[in-house]
DNA sequence: AAATCGAACTGATGTAAATCAACTCAAGGT
DNA sequence: ACCTTGAGTTGATTTACATCAGTTCGATTT
Protein backbone atom coordinates (compact mmCIF):
# COMPACT_ATOMS: atom_id res chain seq x y z
CA UNK A 1 0.00 0.00 0.00
CA UNK A 2 1.48 3.32 -0.63
CA UNK A 3 0.54 6.93 0.59
CA UNK A 4 -2.29 6.82 -1.25
CA UNK A 5 -4.04 4.25 0.84
CA UNK A 6 -4.84 2.40 -2.17
CA UNK A 7 -2.91 -0.35 -3.69
CA UNK A 8 -2.80 0.26 -8.04
CA UNK A 9 -0.51 0.65 -10.75
CA UNK A 10 -0.71 4.05 -12.06
CA UNK A 11 0.93 6.42 -13.85
CA UNK A 12 2.81 9.42 -12.07
CA UNK A 13 -0.25 11.91 -13.77
CA UNK A 14 -2.68 9.95 -12.52
CA UNK A 15 -1.63 9.43 -9.24
CA UNK A 16 -1.17 12.87 -8.96
CA UNK A 17 -5.18 13.19 -9.90
CA UNK A 18 -6.05 10.53 -7.11
CA UNK A 19 -3.72 12.06 -4.52
CA UNK A 20 -5.06 15.18 -4.94
CA UNK A 21 -8.58 14.37 -3.78
CA UNK A 22 -7.99 11.82 -0.92
CA UNK A 23 -7.77 13.34 2.32
CA UNK A 24 -5.53 12.19 5.17
CA UNK A 25 -7.52 13.22 8.31
CA UNK A 26 -5.82 13.58 11.63
CA UNK A 27 -6.44 9.95 13.84
CA UNK A 28 -9.41 9.28 15.78
CA UNK A 29 -9.41 8.01 19.03
CA UNK A 30 -10.90 4.48 20.41
CA UNK A 31 -14.63 4.43 19.95
CA UNK A 32 -14.54 7.85 17.64
CA UNK A 33 -17.56 7.16 14.78
CA UNK A 34 -16.39 7.42 11.33
CA UNK A 35 -19.97 7.82 9.90
CA UNK A 36 -23.07 6.73 11.16
CA UNK A 37 -26.27 4.49 10.04
CA UNK A 38 -28.03 7.36 8.21
CA UNK A 39 -26.03 9.44 7.32
CA UNK A 40 -25.63 10.86 3.85
CA UNK A 41 -23.20 8.81 1.99
CA UNK A 42 -20.41 10.85 1.17
CA UNK A 43 -16.94 9.20 0.88
CA UNK A 44 -15.47 5.50 1.90
CA UNK A 45 -12.71 5.17 3.82
CA UNK A 46 -8.93 3.16 3.22
CA UNK A 47 -7.59 2.04 6.76
CA UNK A 48 -3.99 3.29 7.04
CA UNK A 49 -3.17 2.19 10.55
CA UNK A 50 -5.45 0.51 13.42
CA UNK A 51 -9.00 -1.15 12.64
CA UNK A 52 -12.43 -0.25 12.14
CA UNK A 53 -15.33 -2.30 13.16
CA UNK A 54 -19.07 -1.42 11.19
CA UNK A 55 -22.12 -2.57 12.69
CA UNK A 56 -25.94 -1.64 12.10
CA UNK A 57 -28.99 -1.55 14.98
CA UNK A 58 -31.78 -3.70 13.91
CA UNK A 59 -35.52 -2.67 14.93
CA UNK A 60 -35.34 -3.68 17.86
CA UNK A 61 -32.17 -2.08 19.13
CA UNK A 62 -29.54 -4.59 18.59
CA UNK A 63 -25.78 -3.63 17.68
CA UNK A 64 -24.97 -6.48 14.77
CA UNK A 65 -21.35 -5.92 14.07
CA UNK A 66 -20.69 -6.29 10.14
CA UNK A 67 -17.76 -6.10 9.52
CA UNK A 68 -14.05 -5.73 11.17
CA UNK A 69 -11.60 -3.46 8.87
CA UNK A 70 -7.70 -3.71 8.76
CA UNK A 71 -5.11 -1.86 7.21
CA UNK A 72 -5.10 -1.65 3.32
CA UNK A 73 -9.07 -2.54 3.58
CA UNK A 74 -11.69 -0.44 2.45
CA UNK A 75 -15.21 -0.02 3.65
CA UNK A 76 -18.42 2.18 3.24
CA UNK A 77 -19.76 0.78 0.37
CA UNK A 78 -22.94 0.11 2.13
CA UNK A 79 -23.89 3.72 1.75
CA UNK A 80 -24.10 3.66 -2.15
CA UNK A 81 -27.02 1.95 -2.66
CA UNK A 82 -29.76 4.43 -0.94
CA UNK A 83 -27.18 7.17 -0.71
CA UNK A 84 -27.04 7.03 3.32
CA UNK A 85 -24.93 4.85 5.24
CA UNK A 86 -26.54 1.76 6.66
CA UNK A 87 -24.40 0.54 9.25
CA UNK A 88 -22.12 2.93 11.91
CA UNK A 89 -18.50 2.84 11.75
CA UNK A 90 -16.30 3.32 14.87
CA UNK A 91 -12.29 3.00 15.45
CA UNK A 92 -11.55 0.16 17.63
CA UNK A 93 -8.17 1.46 18.84
CA UNK A 94 -6.39 4.79 17.21
CA UNK A 95 -6.53 4.73 13.88
CA UNK A 96 -5.69 6.97 10.97
CA UNK A 97 -8.10 7.00 7.84
CA UNK A 98 -7.93 8.16 3.99
CA UNK A 99 -10.87 9.80 2.83
CA UNK A 100 -11.97 8.87 -0.47
CA UNK A 101 -15.09 11.32 -1.89
CA UNK A 102 -17.09 8.95 -3.78
CA UNK A 103 -18.11 11.65 -6.06
CA UNK A 104 -14.98 12.62 -7.11
CA UNK A 105 -13.37 9.17 -7.29
CA UNK A 106 -16.47 8.45 -9.26
CA UNK A 107 -15.68 11.15 -11.84
CA UNK A 108 -11.88 10.33 -11.97
CA UNK A 109 -13.35 6.68 -12.61
CA UNK A 110 -14.80 7.84 -16.08
CA UNK A 111 -11.82 9.33 -17.44
CA UNK A 112 -9.49 7.06 -16.34
CA UNK A 113 -10.14 3.06 -16.83
CA UNK A 114 -7.73 1.27 -14.08
CA UNK A 115 -8.77 3.57 -11.71
CA UNK A 116 -12.33 2.47 -12.38
CA UNK A 117 -11.95 -1.30 -12.60
CA UNK A 118 -9.90 -0.82 -9.53
CA UNK A 119 -13.14 0.82 -8.04
CA UNK A 120 -15.01 -2.50 -9.06
CA UNK A 121 -12.93 -4.29 -7.98
CA UNK A 122 -13.27 -2.92 -4.37
CA UNK A 123 -16.85 -3.35 -3.97
CA UNK A 124 -16.86 -6.49 -5.30
CA UNK A 125 -14.52 -7.89 -3.01
CA UNK A 126 -17.22 -6.35 -0.03
CA UNK A 127 -19.43 -8.88 -1.45
CA UNK A 128 -17.48 -11.36 -1.48
CA UNK A 129 -16.40 -11.21 2.28
CA UNK A 130 -19.99 -10.55 2.67
CA UNK A 131 -21.32 -14.14 0.92
CA UNK A 132 -18.07 -15.85 2.94
CA UNK A 133 -19.53 -14.52 6.23
CA UNK A 134 -23.06 -15.89 5.69
CA UNK A 135 -21.57 -19.49 4.39
CA UNK A 136 -19.80 -19.13 8.11
CA UNK A 137 -22.52 -18.41 9.89
CA UNK A 138 -25.05 -20.61 8.14
CA UNK A 139 -23.29 -23.81 9.03
CA UNK A 140 -20.40 -23.74 11.01
CA UNK A 141 -20.12 -24.55 14.81
CA UNK A 142 -18.26 -22.25 17.41
CA UNK A 143 -15.01 -23.69 17.07
CA UNK A 144 -15.37 -23.64 13.13
CA UNK A 145 -16.54 -19.93 13.03
CA UNK A 146 -13.60 -18.65 15.77
CA UNK A 147 -10.85 -20.67 13.83
CA UNK A 148 -12.42 -19.19 10.73
CA UNK A 149 -11.96 -15.94 12.13
CA UNK A 150 -8.90 -16.06 13.44
CA UNK A 151 -7.23 -17.28 10.46
CA UNK A 152 -8.74 -14.35 8.51
CA UNK A 153 -7.10 -11.29 10.58
CA UNK A 154 -4.14 -13.94 10.22
CA UNK A 155 -4.07 -13.54 6.47
CA UNK A 156 -5.22 -10.35 6.61
CA UNK A 157 -2.36 -8.99 8.53
CA UNK A 158 -0.02 -11.64 7.07
CA UNK A 159 -0.76 -9.07 3.43
CA UNK A 160 0.31 -6.00 5.15
CA UNK A 161 3.85 -8.08 6.06
CA UNK A 162 2.87 -8.46 9.28
CA UNK A 163 3.11 -11.58 11.11
CA UNK A 164 0.96 -14.26 10.55
CA UNK A 165 1.01 -15.72 13.90
CA UNK A 166 1.11 -13.51 16.65
CA UNK A 167 -1.77 -11.06 16.26
CA UNK A 168 -3.11 -8.39 18.76
CA UNK A 169 -7.70 -8.36 18.80
CA UNK A 170 -8.56 -4.71 18.69
CA UNK A 171 -12.12 -5.63 19.37
CA UNK A 172 -13.54 -6.77 22.97
CA UNK A 173 -15.23 -10.49 23.47
CA UNK A 174 -18.20 -9.49 23.24
CA UNK A 175 -17.41 -7.74 19.50
CA UNK A 176 -16.27 -11.01 18.69
CA UNK A 177 -19.23 -12.99 19.67
CA UNK A 178 -21.26 -10.62 18.50
CA UNK A 179 -20.07 -10.81 14.61
CA UNK A 180 -20.06 -14.75 14.89
CA UNK A 181 -23.18 -15.16 16.14
CA UNK A 182 -22.27 -16.72 19.67
CA UNK A 183 -22.05 -15.74 23.27
CA UNK A 184 -19.18 -14.11 24.63
CA UNK A 185 -18.82 -16.83 27.70
CA UNK A 186 -18.76 -19.63 24.37
CA UNK A 187 -15.93 -17.52 22.66
CA UNK A 188 -13.84 -17.46 25.76
CA UNK A 189 -14.34 -21.14 26.09
CA UNK A 190 -13.48 -22.08 22.55
CA UNK A 191 -10.28 -19.92 23.09
CA UNK A 192 -10.05 -21.96 26.24
CA UNK A 193 -10.19 -25.11 24.61
CA UNK A 194 -7.67 -23.86 21.59
CA UNK A 195 -5.06 -22.86 24.70
CA UNK A 196 -5.39 -26.28 26.30
CA UNK A 197 -4.71 -27.94 22.87
CA UNK A 198 -2.11 -25.74 22.05
CA UNK A 199 -3.41 -24.38 19.47
CA UNK A 200 -3.19 -21.14 20.57
CA UNK A 201 -1.86 -19.26 23.20
CA UNK A 202 -4.32 -16.26 24.95
CA UNK A 203 -3.12 -13.53 27.01
CA UNK A 204 -6.16 -11.40 26.78
CA UNK A 205 -6.21 -9.31 23.45
CA UNK A 206 -2.71 -11.22 22.20
CA UNK A 207 -2.73 -14.22 20.19
CA UNK A 208 0.47 -16.47 19.34
CA UNK A 209 -0.98 -19.16 16.89
CA UNK A 210 1.24 -22.27 17.70
CA UNK A 211 -0.65 -24.65 15.54
CA UNK A 212 -1.43 -23.14 12.56
CA UNK A 213 -2.25 -26.87 10.81
CA UNK A 214 -4.72 -27.60 13.72
CA UNK A 215 -6.55 -24.53 13.07
CA UNK A 216 -7.15 -25.14 10.07
CA UNK A 217 -8.49 -28.76 10.57
CA UNK A 218 -10.90 -26.97 12.98
CA UNK A 219 -12.34 -24.62 10.31
CA UNK A 220 -12.54 -27.39 7.86
CA UNK A 221 -13.43 -30.50 9.89
CA UNK A 222 -16.71 -31.44 8.79
CA UNK A 223 -20.28 -31.77 10.26
CA UNK A 224 -23.16 -31.60 8.17
CA UNK A 225 -25.84 -28.84 8.85
CA UNK A 226 -28.52 -29.35 6.30
CA UNK B 1 -39.77 -3.47 -14.69
CA UNK B 2 -40.01 -2.81 -18.44
CA UNK B 3 -39.20 -4.78 -21.31
CA UNK B 4 -35.17 -4.02 -20.88
CA UNK B 5 -35.28 -5.80 -17.27
CA UNK B 6 -33.86 -3.09 -15.86
CA UNK B 7 -35.92 -0.36 -14.21
CA UNK B 8 -34.34 3.05 -15.02
CA UNK B 9 -35.66 6.51 -16.36
CA UNK B 10 -33.89 6.88 -19.06
CA UNK B 11 -34.57 9.32 -22.58
CA UNK B 12 -35.47 7.06 -26.09
CA UNK B 13 -31.79 7.15 -27.40
CA UNK B 14 -29.99 5.78 -24.27
CA UNK B 15 -33.00 3.33 -23.83
CA UNK B 16 -32.26 2.02 -27.19
CA UNK B 17 -28.48 1.82 -26.64
CA UNK B 18 -29.30 0.07 -23.72
CA UNK B 19 -31.65 -1.95 -24.95
CA UNK B 20 -29.21 -3.44 -27.75
CA UNK B 21 -27.07 -4.94 -25.31
CA UNK B 22 -29.48 -7.39 -23.58
CA UNK B 23 -29.80 -10.98 -24.87
CA UNK B 24 -33.08 -12.24 -23.69
CA UNK B 25 -31.96 -15.66 -23.07
CA UNK B 26 -34.51 -18.76 -23.97
CA UNK B 27 -36.55 -19.51 -20.95
CA UNK B 28 -34.33 -22.19 -18.20
CA UNK B 29 -35.45 -25.50 -17.07
CA UNK B 30 -35.98 -26.12 -13.25
CA UNK B 31 -32.30 -26.82 -12.06
CA UNK B 32 -31.07 -25.76 -15.06
CA UNK B 33 -27.63 -23.75 -14.47
CA UNK B 34 -26.67 -19.92 -15.44
CA UNK B 35 -22.98 -20.50 -14.39
CA UNK B 36 -21.11 -22.78 -12.33
CA UNK B 37 -18.47 -21.07 -8.94
CA UNK B 38 -15.23 -20.48 -10.98
CA UNK B 39 -16.65 -19.62 -14.86
CA UNK B 40 -15.20 -16.84 -16.14
CA UNK B 41 -17.10 -13.64 -15.04
CA UNK B 42 -18.71 -12.15 -18.35
CA UNK B 43 -22.60 -11.11 -17.50
CA UNK B 44 -25.16 -10.03 -15.01
CA UNK B 45 -28.40 -11.76 -15.20
CA UNK B 46 -31.63 -9.80 -14.18
CA UNK B 47 -34.26 -12.13 -13.72
CA UNK B 48 -37.74 -11.48 -15.84
CA UNK B 49 -39.92 -14.45 -14.33
CA UNK B 50 -39.12 -17.48 -12.38
CA UNK B 51 -36.48 -17.90 -9.80
CA UNK B 52 -33.14 -18.41 -8.96
CA UNK B 53 -30.93 -19.74 -6.35
CA UNK B 54 -27.27 -19.05 -6.07
CA UNK B 55 -24.79 -21.18 -3.74
CA UNK B 56 -21.29 -22.12 -3.13
CA UNK B 57 -19.60 -25.03 -2.35
CA UNK B 58 -17.44 -24.65 0.57
CA UNK B 59 -13.76 -26.63 1.38
CA UNK B 60 -15.35 -29.78 2.25
CA UNK B 61 -17.89 -29.99 -0.59
CA UNK B 62 -20.35 -28.92 1.61
CA UNK B 63 -23.39 -26.78 -0.87
CA UNK B 64 -23.87 -23.23 1.34
CA UNK B 65 -27.00 -21.15 -0.65
CA UNK B 66 -26.15 -17.70 -0.86
CA UNK B 67 -29.45 -15.83 -2.25
CA UNK B 68 -32.70 -16.23 -3.74
CA UNK B 69 -33.83 -14.38 -6.63
CA UNK B 70 -36.90 -13.17 -7.82
CA UNK B 71 -38.29 -11.27 -11.05
CA UNK B 72 -36.93 -7.68 -11.35
CA UNK B 73 -33.59 -8.61 -9.01
CA UNK B 74 -29.94 -8.98 -10.77
CA UNK B 75 -27.56 -11.45 -9.79
CA UNK B 76 -24.21 -12.16 -10.76
CA UNK B 77 -21.96 -9.14 -9.02
CA UNK B 78 -19.99 -11.98 -7.24
CA UNK B 79 -17.55 -12.74 -10.23
CA UNK B 80 -16.36 -9.39 -10.15
CA UNK B 81 -13.96 -8.82 -7.85
CA UNK B 82 -11.78 -11.88 -9.24
CA UNK B 83 -13.35 -12.17 -12.78
CA UNK B 84 -14.25 -15.49 -11.89
CA UNK B 85 -18.05 -16.62 -10.61
CA UNK B 86 -17.63 -17.56 -6.69
CA UNK B 87 -21.53 -19.05 -6.64
CA UNK B 88 -23.14 -20.82 -8.67
CA UNK B 89 -26.51 -19.97 -10.11
CA UNK B 90 -28.95 -22.12 -11.07
CA UNK B 91 -33.05 -22.01 -11.95
CA UNK B 92 -35.26 -23.06 -9.24
CA UNK B 93 -38.49 -23.62 -11.56
CA UNK B 94 -38.97 -22.36 -15.58
CA UNK B 95 -37.12 -19.16 -15.61
CA UNK B 96 -36.31 -16.17 -18.33
CA UNK B 97 -33.58 -14.28 -17.76
CA UNK B 98 -31.67 -11.49 -19.16
CA UNK B 99 -28.45 -11.69 -19.68
CA UNK B 100 -26.31 -8.10 -19.92
CA UNK B 101 -22.81 -8.64 -20.26
CA UNK B 102 -20.90 -6.39 -17.79
CA UNK B 103 -18.15 -4.96 -20.14
CA UNK B 104 -20.65 -3.87 -22.44
CA UNK B 105 -22.58 -2.15 -19.74
CA UNK B 106 -19.51 -0.76 -17.94
CA UNK B 107 -18.49 0.98 -21.20
CA UNK B 108 -22.16 2.32 -22.01
CA UNK B 109 -22.05 3.49 -17.99
CA UNK B 110 -18.98 5.81 -18.97
CA UNK B 111 -20.86 7.55 -21.80
CA UNK B 112 -24.26 7.77 -20.09
CA UNK B 113 -23.71 9.12 -16.23
CA UNK B 114 -27.77 7.56 -15.54
CA UNK B 115 -26.75 4.06 -16.53
CA UNK B 116 -23.33 4.25 -14.39
CA UNK B 117 -25.49 5.40 -11.55
CA UNK B 118 -27.98 2.67 -11.86
CA UNK B 119 -25.24 -0.03 -12.08
CA UNK B 120 -23.38 1.07 -8.90
CA UNK B 121 -27.08 1.37 -6.91
CA UNK B 122 -27.81 -2.35 -8.15
CA UNK B 123 -24.22 -3.24 -6.44
CA UNK B 124 -24.81 -2.32 -3.50
CA UNK B 125 -27.70 -3.75 -3.13
CA UNK B 126 -26.50 -6.64 -3.13
CA UNK B 127 -24.68 -6.01 -0.55
CA UNK B 128 -27.31 -4.37 1.51
CA UNK B 129 -28.93 -7.77 0.86
CA UNK B 130 -26.16 -9.58 2.00
CA UNK B 131 -25.85 -7.59 5.49
CA UNK B 132 -29.09 -8.33 6.26
CA UNK B 133 -28.81 -11.70 6.11
CA UNK B 134 -25.72 -11.24 7.99
CA UNK B 135 -27.70 -10.04 10.89
CA UNK B 136 -30.71 -12.58 10.46
CA UNK B 137 -28.59 -15.30 10.43
CA UNK B 138 -26.18 -14.29 13.50
CA UNK B 139 -29.00 -13.28 15.86
CA UNK B 140 -31.69 -14.50 15.18
CA UNK B 141 -34.20 -17.62 16.38
CA UNK B 142 -35.61 -20.29 14.14
CA UNK B 143 -38.88 -18.56 14.02
CA UNK B 144 -37.64 -15.26 13.75
CA UNK B 145 -35.13 -16.64 10.61
CA UNK B 146 -38.11 -17.98 9.01
CA UNK B 147 -40.67 -15.39 9.52
CA UNK B 148 -37.73 -12.69 8.23
CA UNK B 149 -37.76 -14.77 5.09
CA UNK B 150 -41.33 -14.88 3.95
CA UNK B 151 -41.72 -11.84 5.13
CA UNK B 152 -38.90 -10.79 2.55
CA UNK B 153 -40.54 -13.01 -0.33
CA UNK B 154 -43.66 -11.09 0.55
CA UNK B 155 -42.63 -7.59 0.22
CA UNK B 156 -40.19 -8.65 -2.99
CA UNK B 157 -43.54 -10.01 -4.91
CA UNK B 158 -45.46 -6.89 -3.98
CA UNK B 159 -42.85 -4.46 -5.28
CA UNK B 160 -43.80 -7.11 -8.76
CA UNK B 161 -47.43 -5.63 -8.01
CA UNK B 162 -48.16 -9.70 -7.39
CA UNK B 163 -49.65 -10.43 -3.94
CA UNK B 164 -47.80 -9.84 -0.86
CA UNK B 165 -49.81 -12.65 1.43
CA UNK B 166 -50.60 -15.61 -1.16
CA UNK B 167 -46.79 -17.02 -1.83
CA UNK B 168 -45.19 -19.86 -3.66
CA UNK B 169 -42.27 -20.69 -2.63
CA UNK B 170 -40.22 -21.89 -5.47
CA UNK B 171 -37.02 -23.35 -2.85
CA UNK B 172 -37.29 -27.16 -1.37
CA UNK B 173 -37.65 -26.93 2.54
CA UNK B 174 -33.95 -27.95 2.57
CA UNK B 175 -32.14 -24.92 0.46
CA UNK B 176 -34.56 -23.05 2.90
CA UNK B 177 -33.08 -24.62 5.45
CA UNK B 178 -29.71 -24.46 4.27
CA UNK B 179 -30.02 -20.40 3.18
CA UNK B 180 -31.19 -20.22 6.91
CA UNK B 181 -28.42 -22.39 8.99
CA UNK B 182 -31.50 -24.96 10.06
CA UNK B 183 -31.97 -28.11 9.56
CA UNK B 184 -34.95 -29.78 7.10
CA UNK B 185 -37.09 -30.59 10.47
CA UNK B 186 -36.82 -27.24 12.27
CA UNK B 187 -38.22 -25.63 9.04
CA UNK B 188 -40.99 -27.80 8.71
CA UNK B 189 -41.79 -27.61 12.95
CA UNK B 190 -41.64 -23.78 12.62
CA UNK B 191 -44.21 -23.86 9.52
CA UNK B 192 -46.40 -25.80 11.63
CA UNK B 193 -46.25 -23.90 14.28
CA UNK B 194 -46.84 -21.07 12.10
CA UNK B 195 -49.83 -22.72 10.85
CA UNK B 196 -51.05 -23.94 14.07
CA UNK B 197 -51.33 -20.33 15.67
CA UNK B 198 -52.80 -19.21 12.39
CA UNK B 199 -50.36 -17.21 11.10
CA UNK B 200 -49.68 -19.46 7.98
CA UNK B 201 -51.85 -21.49 6.02
CA UNK B 202 -49.29 -23.69 4.74
CA UNK B 203 -49.81 -26.67 1.57
CA UNK B 204 -46.86 -27.76 0.68
CA UNK B 205 -44.96 -24.52 -1.25
CA UNK B 206 -48.01 -22.67 -1.30
CA UNK B 207 -47.82 -20.09 2.11
CA UNK B 208 -50.76 -17.73 2.67
CA UNK B 209 -49.78 -15.17 5.45
CA UNK B 210 -53.02 -15.01 7.36
CA UNK B 211 -51.65 -12.40 10.22
CA UNK B 212 -49.25 -10.18 8.85
CA UNK B 213 -48.94 -8.70 11.89
CA UNK B 214 -48.07 -11.69 14.10
CA UNK B 215 -45.37 -12.51 11.67
CA UNK B 216 -44.01 -8.88 11.87
CA UNK B 217 -44.16 -9.31 15.60
CA UNK B 218 -42.46 -12.50 15.88
CA UNK B 219 -39.50 -11.21 13.27
CA UNK B 220 -39.10 -8.48 15.82
CA UNK B 221 -39.43 -10.23 19.24
CA UNK B 222 -36.71 -12.06 21.27
CA UNK B 223 -40.55 -13.59 22.69
CA UNK B 224 -42.05 -16.63 21.79
CA UNK B 225 -45.38 -16.61 19.65
CA UNK B 226 -47.96 -18.96 21.82
C1' DA C 1 -53.18 -50.80 -8.65
C1' DA C 2 -48.97 -52.14 -6.65
C1' DA C 3 -44.29 -50.76 -6.08
C1' DT C 4 -40.81 -47.24 -5.87
C1' DC C 5 -38.92 -42.97 -4.57
C1' DG C 6 -38.15 -38.54 -2.62
C1' DA C 7 -39.78 -34.56 -0.14
C1' DA C 8 -41.99 -33.28 3.84
C1' DC C 9 -43.67 -34.07 8.33
C1' DT C 10 -43.55 -35.88 13.28
C1' DG C 11 -41.85 -37.93 17.53
C1' DA C 12 -38.11 -39.28 20.71
C1' DT C 13 -33.66 -38.34 22.22
C1' DG C 14 -29.12 -35.98 22.30
C1' DT C 15 -26.15 -32.06 22.55
C1' DA C 16 -23.85 -27.61 21.55
C1' DA C 17 -24.33 -23.46 22.95
C1' DA C 18 -27.24 -20.15 25.66
C1' DT C 19 -28.34 -18.68 30.00
C1' DC C 20 -27.68 -17.90 34.77
C1' DA C 21 -24.48 -17.05 38.36
C1' DA C 22 -20.19 -16.37 40.59
C1' DC C 23 -15.74 -14.84 40.63
C1' DT C 24 -11.13 -12.65 39.04
C1' DC C 25 -8.60 -9.00 37.56
C1' DA C 26 -7.06 -4.64 35.92
C1' DA C 27 -8.08 0.30 35.39
C1' DG C 28 -9.82 4.61 37.15
C1' DG C 29 -11.63 7.53 40.43
C1' DT C 30 -12.05 9.61 44.96
C1' DA D 1 -5.66 2.42 49.94
C1' DC D 2 -10.21 1.52 49.05
C1' DC D 3 -14.26 1.49 46.21
C1' DT D 4 -16.25 1.09 41.74
C1' DT D 5 -16.72 -0.56 37.12
C1' DG D 6 -16.51 -3.42 33.25
C1' DA D 7 -14.22 -7.07 30.61
C1' DG D 8 -13.13 -11.63 30.82
C1' DT D 9 -13.27 -16.29 32.61
C1' DT D 10 -15.31 -20.44 34.72
C1' DG D 11 -18.96 -23.57 36.47
C1' DA D 12 -23.85 -25.29 36.74
C1' DT D 13 -27.99 -25.67 34.47
C1' DT D 14 -31.29 -25.10 30.76
C1' DT D 15 -32.91 -25.10 26.15
C1' DA D 16 -33.35 -24.54 21.25
C1' DC D 17 -32.19 -26.89 17.77
C1' DA D 18 -29.85 -31.03 15.75
C1' DT D 19 -29.91 -35.71 15.19
C1' DC D 20 -31.94 -40.09 14.68
C1' DA D 21 -35.80 -42.80 13.45
C1' DG D 22 -39.72 -43.60 11.53
C1' DT D 23 -44.24 -42.33 8.89
C1' DT D 24 -47.05 -39.98 5.37
C1' DC D 25 -48.07 -38.28 1.08
C1' DG D 26 -47.92 -37.54 -3.76
C1' DA D 27 -45.72 -38.27 -8.03
C1' DT D 28 -43.76 -41.55 -11.20
C1' DT D 29 -42.97 -46.12 -12.80
C1' DT D 30 -44.22 -50.84 -13.73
Amino acid sequence: MNSLCLPLGLDADNLYKLDELIDRKKPLQPREGVFFSGDPFTSIYAVRSGSIKSFCIDSDGREQVTGFYFPGEVFGWDGLADEQYQNTAVALETTSLCEIPYQQLDDLGTSIPSIKKYVMKLISREINADQRLIALLAGNSAQQKLASLLLSISDRLAQQGLSSTRLWLPMSRGEISNYLGLTVETVSRVLGHFQRNKILAVNKKDIDILDMRALRDVMHSTEEVE
